[in-house]
DNA sequence: TTGTACGCGTTATCAA
DNA sequence: TTGATAACGCGTACAA
């Protein structure tokens, strides 16, 4: 069963190459109604299919588009993906995907592979935050960044919204009467963390709801969970309508972990809310209301922002734009 | 910044194409020291690469891998992905992944247009159980499954271990002298959870513990939580030293949820074990012995199993390759 | 309405 | 040790 190549069902189908090419394309304009016939049936019977590789070559495109993940091994980033893929597949591109794994060179080497490859565009989550890093491939073919923009704002962008969403679910926890925030939050070290942090924050300030910081460690550290859990119980014994909004899925499980430890209700004794990354949180009981982003969202997003970008026909706007997070309104407070 | 050419390189240094070509591929048999230099220097200095589609099309060789996998959107499988990314690009193979969606046709799909790419080889993940889906496609190309054993086993697969692992999880729970196992997974309708339960199952008869199956209904219903709530509490009643296994992480999540509630001790008054997909039961307190699938060396085996099916010089072993899953032996049991 | 002939950028054979 | 040159399979002016 070897590869059949256009000449064999040219003559197969007593025509020229050129109009089985022509007819391949679609550019049956004055092909005669028998020939098309005759054509198409050529094909079906020899199961012909046309080689990519030249046509590819002819035409200079590869219907490829490359997608450069930091970690594929958390569900946010696979998601994200997801997202891309589905769309990818709907425009009959084929997704070719790298890992960065958080590493500077590894992402480059994968720039240098997608360029050589030619792929038509590029989806990236940014290792780096310095937009001149990705000058060079980004000149050279679209480029749309996913998850992360980069400073200067040089290139489109699509991300998800951390203040907004954050500030949304302060405002919930305002009308509902607490007097007090307890943001818990990994060491404030990254945009994201400081993004929702400050979000929390500043809707706290401006009605003058009192707003704390807990910084916890090292999630795998035994002793995080004991200095988490004293400063839990402090924080429930003050006399205060206490609200805990956890910064990321890991401090939102410890959390309820020591709430549960020490016999505290939610949400008669204190009110609990947080980011859900791993989408588990409507198993727990109460069930938490929480924010979860919309990963697959924003990289189909991405990908249509791509897409226009490399069509010529489009107009392609080379803008960030943002993805709200859902707010899931449940009873831990 | 166009591209370069092979010919526009040759006469830049003076020589012909051939021995450009010569030059990229290695094949400096007998080449002057002094025109390799001078031709590595001039594609230093014209920033030159080859084009892969040209190349591809002498060669007949695309240096793609396609990856059909059955849903992204959860944590195992973009950990397959990652696995086999991972090998794929020590080999200098890229990955094209498309996503079947749990759909048959969407599967076939996939399969067509990546044969109409021409990649090299196929990893899926199948959907169907039934090896002959994939006859036209499997002898066209290599394939290799993953993640699940279709019959009769006419394909190389590489899977997890679920009887297994099970089953050494069984036996420690034996040796730590409890009486008897409850066994909580959902409806046993696949093969993946009715391996789960009858490893387990197996075990417990040898040494003539009891064991018994609780089945859950669908955990996304609030019923389902009162439900297992009550034959929990039923259980630990029992005049027995129970074991608690759960067939998953959402289950396992369920349980624990349940003994907090019930103010239930772990590991006094009952044990608790089960599978992590999750990655997340060591964040638990008290840490939960556990089965963590490793997802990523399946992923990266399968790879490996399929690039030596490719390559011609190395034997290719179609067998079953069955990874082992890691046992988490923690303070939960 | 269809066919001829050339070129896309490589690799590989043969000759020098 | 290197250079001409013929493919690879397709698309497309241009000619018929």
């Amino acid at each position: 069963m070897k590869k059949m190549t256009i000449a064999e069902v040219a003559s197969a189908a007593g025509v020229s190459k050129a109009t089985i090419s022509r007819f391949l394309n679609g550019n049956y304009g004055k092909m005669s109604a028998d020939t098309q016939e005759r054509i198409r049936q050529t094909i079906q019977r020899l199961n012909y299919r046309p080689n990519k590789q030249a046509q590819m070559l002819k035409t200079n495109r590869s219907g490829l588009i490359g997608f450069i993940v930091a970690d594929m091994g958390n569900l946010y980033s696979s998601k994200l993906l997801s997202g891309a893929s589905a769309v990818a597949r709907e425009n009959d591109y084929q997704l070719v995907i790298m890992e960065s794994n958080n590493s500077l060179v590894s992402e480059e080497d994968a720039l240098k592979k997608f360029v050589d490859q030619s792929v038509e565009g590029i989806l990236i989550q940014p290792i780096s935050e310095d937009s001149s890093r990705y000058e060079s491939v980004g000149k050279r073919c679209p480029m749309v960044l996913v998850d992360r923009q980069t400073t200067p704002k040089t290139w489109p962008a699509v991300i998800v919204d951390n203040a907004l969403s954050t500030k949304y679910l302060a405002e919930y926890i305002v009308k509902k009467g607490y007097s007090k925030i307890a943001i818990f939050s990994e060491s404030l070290t990254t945009d994201v963390r400081r993004k929702r942090y400050a979000g929390m924050r500043e809707v706290a300030k401006e009605h003058s709801l009192e707003s704390e910081l807990v910084e916890v460690g090292n999630l795998q550290l035994t002793n995080t969970y004991s200095d988490m859990k004293k400063r839990v119980s402090e924080l429930v014994s003050e006399d205060e309508k206490i609200a805990i909004f956890a910064s990321n899925s890991q401090t939102l499980l410890m959390v309820l972990r020591i709430l549960d430890d020490l016999r505290i209700k939610i949400p008669d004794e204190v009110g609990v809310s947080g980011y859900d990354d791993w989408n588990w949180a409507f198993l727990a009981q109460p069930a938490i209301t929480s924010i979860e982003q919309n990963a697959s969202d924003v990289g189909a997003e991405a990908m249509r922002m791509l897409l226009a970008d490399i069509d010529p026909l489009r107009e392609s706007v080379k803008e960030t734009k943002v993805i709200p997070s859902k707010i899931n309104i449940r009873e831990s407070i």
